[in-house]
DNA sequence: ATCACTTATTGTAATAAATACAATATATGC
DNA sequence: GCATATATTGTATTTATTACAATAAGTGAT
């Protein structure tokens, strides 16, 4: 039965961003609108999801949920985790919302959680589905549907261990970067706040940060250098699996 | 429909032992049979695994297929990732054993994989529903079912990283051990071997390794100093969640 | 041109952690 | 008592982490 659902089975994404401040995550609103009066019974934010097909991958679904949301192609993407309790959708709110859709869903759905990075700058996020879409600073998070929050909080409890093992990231910069980037973007994923000399000490270690003959421009102030992130050089020089990054 | 099962999602159990000196992985032999002449048409290993229930969480499906095979509770379980290739029951082996079975199992089952953490001495494992289930060392695997040596291997990175960030290796000792046994573990798990100096040094930081007044017995050499693992004083000394233990 | 402003960039000393390396201690079994 | 086997410990060297503040290079205003 090729493009059936499985109707127990959904993906879920959560979107991080980063706009050289904070670190962001993209939620689409969901309203519920009262039928007869057109009144707005509750007004919140979810994840993007979707079920997974029959013979569908579900790395795949996410890839095509992304997709569609953004329009970009060869996001990063990691699955970090699968949220199967089976009190995950009961709340009253979601069971009205579940209803007002009409839609055949079980009470019991598992969800495979992922995670991707994008740099916020390079996306125009307006509508998607006729539904508001917005990135919010992940310490100023609106009401969430669902178990959304703690599917939200694992994956960057999943982030931040990923981070200091991996230079994943560079997905959330620009092609070309500042030192200084660099910096605020583990301190606002990591939640912590560095030395810049030290930091820059322990960045110069990593040979796959290339500098640019190329500085900042339009900028009222000293302009920083600019580099780029080599994964090719990254790969050759990688060390063992065991140490940390930062 | 209580009961039921959900015909796409199983859990495979990655349940790892150890011996004292080698990490080991417990498998279930598969065998097939021809109904004709009653020959072995071929004979391999599959993890422990099971398809998941509609209303069931699989994290507690996980805890069911354990204690089915090991009659034990309270084991140490992860949840580490979710497979879900179109590909991963296709092989001809595959198909047929599936065909041999009668049941109608679709051809894309996705499955949420956990690892366990048992100390080998303490079980007796001898069969399971009449089949051969054995200890391997995970560096002599036999020739493994659908994809799981993939899962296998998935888990056990998965472990090397956790171990490095969490004390769980004493959930694949018994209770008393000796510092001796603690660095043979992580030799074992991380394939790698370290100075007993350097290792004890780096030892003697933890708190939570709690010296009692009792030594080994019934060696033929030094005996050597017994220890156990306090989840209680770990838990009030640990630092952030940012440093490696080893 | 000078100045105020803003962020970028760099060095050094002190402390802590990782590494390399070998001799002595204490059981058992003969 | 002796052979055997593993347990246990210390020190010097190298490397990494931490703490800390002055100078540099642009912009825009005067």
């Amino acid at each position: 039965m090729p493009g059936a659902i499985i109707p127990n089975l959904s993906v879920d994404c959560v979107i991080f961003g980063f706009d050289s401040k904070e670190l962001n995550v993209l939620l689409v609103e969901r309203t519920l609108i009262n039928e007869q009066d057109h009144s707005v019974v509750f007004s919140d934010f979810t994840l993007t999801g979707n079920h997974v097909q029959a013979g569908e991958d579900p790395d795949a679904a996410a890839v095509r949920i992304l997709n569609d949301l953004t329009g970009l192609h060869d996001i990063y993407l990691e699955q970090f985790h699968t949220f199967g309790s089976t009190q995950r959708l009961l709340k009253k709110k979601d069971q009205m919302w579940i209803h007002s859709l009409g839609l055949n869903i079980p009470d019991h759905v598992i969800t495979v959680g992922y995670y991707s990075l994008i740099d916020c700058t390079s996306v125009e996020i307006t509508n998607h589905m006729s539904r508001n879409v917005r990135w919010f600073p992940v310490n100023e998070l609106p009401e969430l549907a669902f178990d959304h929050l703690n599917i939200l909080q694992k994956a960057l409890e999943h982030l931040r261990i990923k981070l200091k093992q991996e230079p994943i990231g560079f997905e959330l910069l620009s092609e070309k970067f500042t030192l200084t980037q660099v910096q605020r973007l583990y301190e606002a994923i990591l939640g912590t706040t560095f030395d810049p000399r030290n930091f820059r000490k322990k960045l110069s270690q990593m040979k796959y940060l290339i500098p640019l003959d190329e500085k900042q421009t339009a900028v009222r102030h000293k302009p920083a250098k600019l580099y780029i992130f080599s994964r090719d050089v990254y790969e050759r020089t990688r060390k063992t699996h065991h140490g940390f990054l930062i």
